[in-house]
DNA sequence: GAACCGCCTTGATCTGGATCAAGGATCTGC
DNA sequence: GCAGATCCTTGATCCAGATCAAGGCGGTTC
């Protein structure tokens, strides 16, 4: 299921000059990695083992262990939660930039998965949490950082307690919107790299709910569906509806 | 609206021999100060100033400047965001131990009401911050929390997308009760400091289906509906639905 | 290129919880 | 003790979104 492309022989491969390293990380100033020295960044560097997964694959799952964690460097993740009777609830998506393992538990408490073919940093949990604890300033930017996650997960919470379906759909495409400009994607078309059943189990709607909501937004001309992704052609009618 | 009652004469009330100072304080254990040497507890007394507040009283607003940081040792708090039209949303319920604040934003995103009396610790931000720069165990202390809350928001994200009323009512209860066992408070009666309106307001629910709800619950002998509360009758029964 | 498979869409119907509408029970102040 | 306010409960009705049921539309396989 899971499949590591990277090092498929067992070498490790930590980052060498030919692919740069950490200081050419395209996602350094976007992530945790922005918090360190040049000095710190190499240390971390040599802690860093690149590793890539195809789509589907499972970077970790619920319940697991939590023997590492994770900068994502190219693609796309679904993070979700299981019922025990088998209802799942995506919990979010996280992108290039993202950061997973923020709070550092014994055990996931969600499952990571794959949407398209994704690179990682990926560092022992160990050896990174003892680097941590030797760099206050990193400490303090990883709370910073869940600090501002549990902002979103309140945002999230008002979504799914206070909202219609069509506010729900509207607020999501508006919110992976900004994030894509944070991190520089400003393409005209917006990229669903998940599919409709996976934005349902994130709005705590049904996948027919969402495929007809937003066929009603295309039609009422407020967003054009494309293959791969949608435009949105009116934002401020989204953000009326989704602000 | 809100009430300082302590101080009232503008006189600091910082902890003196005949309250208690914080190493005499009894959600100690309990709360972030756990982490702290007596020699660093000592220090933390000097920032604080324990601070009292009636029923309905607001300790802060949201969008409002954050000036300080809480731990409350008294009472109960809830914890809600409201939308521009007017919709509100309770994120939840603060109890004794909590700890208000741990992201440190610039400004509050959510207001914070007591539900009783009330009586907190009041750390200048300032202040907590330069002595968190200080005490890289204490960030590690906070973090540690912020990555539990964040767990908790994951629960009540899988909670609000993709359960039932009766489920999330009774979810509700068993969640409550554990966090009053976990503070030593082990009544037979599960007191709800908050009103039914709030209930509603943080599973995503109307005041009338939490009524109903809990009357159902009532009348099939899973709970007994008492003045101020309730008393679980049916656990393995609550369990089953709130699981 | 036919058969299959995983998605997505669309239509018809059903239902859990919202909404609307009264009361009833407590509490508060005078 | 009574007027008023606030909170809680209960009943009747309604509706947004769930559920049930077909297709449709690319991919991929052989």
């Amino acid at each position: 299921m899971s499949s590591e492309t990277c090092a498929p022989n067992g070498q490790s491969c930590r980052h060498g000059r030919s692919e740069g390293g950490c200081a050419e990380c395209k996602v350094r100033l976007v992530s945790v990695c922005a918090a360190l020295t040049s000095d710190e960044l190499a240390e971390l560097e040599s802690l860093s083992r690149r590793v890539a997964y195809n789509p589907r694959g499972t970077l970790f799952a619920q319940d697991e262990e939590a023997s590492a964690v994770y900068n994502i460097t190219e693609g796309a993740v679904r993070l979700l939660r299981l019922l025990p009777d088998g209802r799942r609830h995506v919990m979010g998506f996280a992108l290039v930039g993202d950061f997973l393992g923020l709070a550092m538990p014994e055990r996931h408490t969600i499952t990571a998965e794959a949407l398209s073919p994704v690179t990682v940093c990926r560092f022992e949990r160990r050896a990174f949490q003892e680097l941590v604890a030797r760099k206050p300033h990193l400490l303090q930017r990883l709370h910073e950082r869940a600090g501002y996650e549990l902002g979103l997960a309140q945002d999230q919470m008002l979504l799914l307690g206070r909202r219609g379906a069509e506010e729900k759909v509207a607020s999501f495409l508006l919110t992976l919107r900004g994030r894509y400009v944070r991190i520089g994607l400003t393409s005209v078309t917006l990229e669903l790299p998940m599919g409709r059943q996976d934005i349902a189990d994130h709005l705590g709607l049904t996948v027919e709910t969402v495929s007809r909501t937003l066929t009603r937004l295309d039609r009422e001309k407020a967003i054009l569906i494309v293959p791969g992704g949608v435009r949105l052609l009116d934002l401020p009618r989204l953000e009326r509806l989704g602000g």
